[in-house]
This record gives C-alpha cells, sequence and structure tokens, in this order.
DNA sequence: TCGGACTACTACCATGGGTCGTACTTCACT
DNA sequence: AGTGAAGTACGACCCATGGTAGTAGTCCGA
C-alpha cells in the first residue's frame, strides 16, 4: 500500500475533511472544498472515489449517492507516512540531517521536541 | 528546484554514479548501470539528459560525445532532500513521529545517533 | 571512399493527479 | 401517470514525470 506517498495536494486536503466531519457525503465534500476553490462538483466525486479505490475511505450508499468516512484512522495513517518517511530520510547523508534538523525546527519548533521526546522514550 | 523530490529510482541511481566517479562519460555510465541492469544504451543517455536539463549534472562536449559532472554538491543535494523532507515530516502527528523514529531504528541504526547528535547540537 | 560502430535527439508508453462532460436517476409538480 | 429539472455517478481528457528505446546523423578505419 504506497498509497500514502502517491497522494496529491487535492487529496490530501478531502482526506483530512473527512477525518475533520467523521463522514461526508459528496455534496458535503464539495461544499467544503470544491466551492471555496472553485472546483467542480465532479472533480470533488472523483476524488473521493480514487480515495476509494486506493483503499483510504470507504463508503456505503445514502440516498441516490454515498457517504465517505475514513478506512484507516489517521493514526494508522500517520504511522505509515511516517514509516515512508523513514525509508527516505535513512538515504540522507550528514549534511541532509542537519539540514532535516534545521528545517524542521524553523517550520515547527514542537515537532522537534516531539522528535526529542520520541528519541528519548527508546533508549 | 523541486527537482530533488522528483527523481525515479534509475535517476537517482546515474546520479550517484556521477558522485562516484567524479565525472562519467555516457559509455561509462551505461558500463557501470545500464549494463547491468540490461537497458538499453540509449536510456542511460536519457536519463543523463535529463539529469543535465534539471540542473542537476553539468556536462562538457568531449570527443563526439559528453562529459557529465555534477552540478551540486552531493552535501548540497542532501541539504535540499533534508529541507523537503523536513517539510513532509512537520505534517506528521505524534503517531506519526512515533512511527518514525522505530522505523528509522530499524532501517539503520547509526542514523537515529546521527539524529541525536545533531539534534544535541542545537538545544 | 564506404560501411560499421558510436552517439545523440526525439518519441512512445505507463502511471498518477487535477479537472470536468455527459449520461443516468429520481423526485416534485401538474 | 407524465415530464422536466436537479442531483449524482461514471468515464474520459490533459498534463507532467519517469522508464524505455528506435532511428538518424557522424566519424573512423579498412
Amino acid at each position: 500500500m504506497d498509497s500514502l506517498n502517491s497522494m496529491g495536494e487535492l487529496e490530501g486536503a478531502v482526506l483530512e475533511s473527512i477525518w475533520q466531519s467523521g463522514e461526508l457525503s459528496t455534496p458535503a465534500a464539495f461544499e467544503a472544498i470544491g466551492k471555496p476553490r472553485g472546483l467542480a462538483y465532479t472533480t470533488i466525486l472523483t476524488v473521493l472515489q480514487r480515495l476509494h479505490r486506493k483503499g483510504l475511505v470507504g463508503r456505503r450508499p445514502a440516498g441516490r449517492g454515498h457517504i465517505y468516512f475514513p478506512a484507516l484512522s489517521r493514526e494508522k495513517f500517520s504511522e505509515g507516512r511516517g514509516e515512508s518517511l523513514a525509508s527516505t530520510f535513512v538515504a540522507l547523508g550528514p549534511a541532509g540531517v542537519a539540514a532535516f534538523v534545521e528545517a524542521t525546527e524553523r517550520l515547527d519548533p514542537a515537532m522537534v521536541d516531539l522528535l526529542r521526546q520520541r528519541l528519548d522514550e527508546r533508549i
């Protein structure tokens, strides 16, 4: 399941929205994401379908349409992302690690703390 | 310069080979990478050209062909990778960080040490 | 001079993501 | 019950990227 890496920006936004709401009908997803971005209803529908085909969300019939819901908890998903990130990380050299740490600190200092914490937990 | 992320496996192997050798003619690259993989000479040539178009390697005429050499030090490249990795990393939740640490340790324990080290350097 | 070998440009195919046209279904109103 | 408008889904198109190689041009040795 490498769908965790190969995900576009829009797909990510839709998935995020589904997590936040717990579940989402196609029209609701369109209202939440498509409308603000000026996208067509069908664009959101397709994204929803792709997410479903990738196994990232489930769906059940509701009325004449479907309702989509997470197939993976945000945690499970996050774990998968973390693992695949690790495989890239280990290919980095010393300079890369240094840049990684520096950039992480710049982008989100709290993440550095979190990282330290997890690192300390497994001496 | 987002070419740092969008690079295929073969491109990466060729780039790595160029770094190792300092510089490489097309035939030499073919011998080193194409031949062992059963690829056509032209396949390697194309990869070399794409690397050049992306600005990752330079080239100069030599005889009837070209010789390719790094346009970016391995360190600079690695830094770029580290930075772009960080931007993905900060989007991870706690569960993701935990999985990241765990997977990194499993894949290459030395990288965990290196990471700790860099982290400690910038208290 | 001429043919074979070498080298490069350009093209083809597959995949993935963004975007939507169009066809189908269903409900409300007459 | 008939019909049209609104809602919904499927399938298709386009573009970018990377793997792969066919083919055309060039140069050297016989």
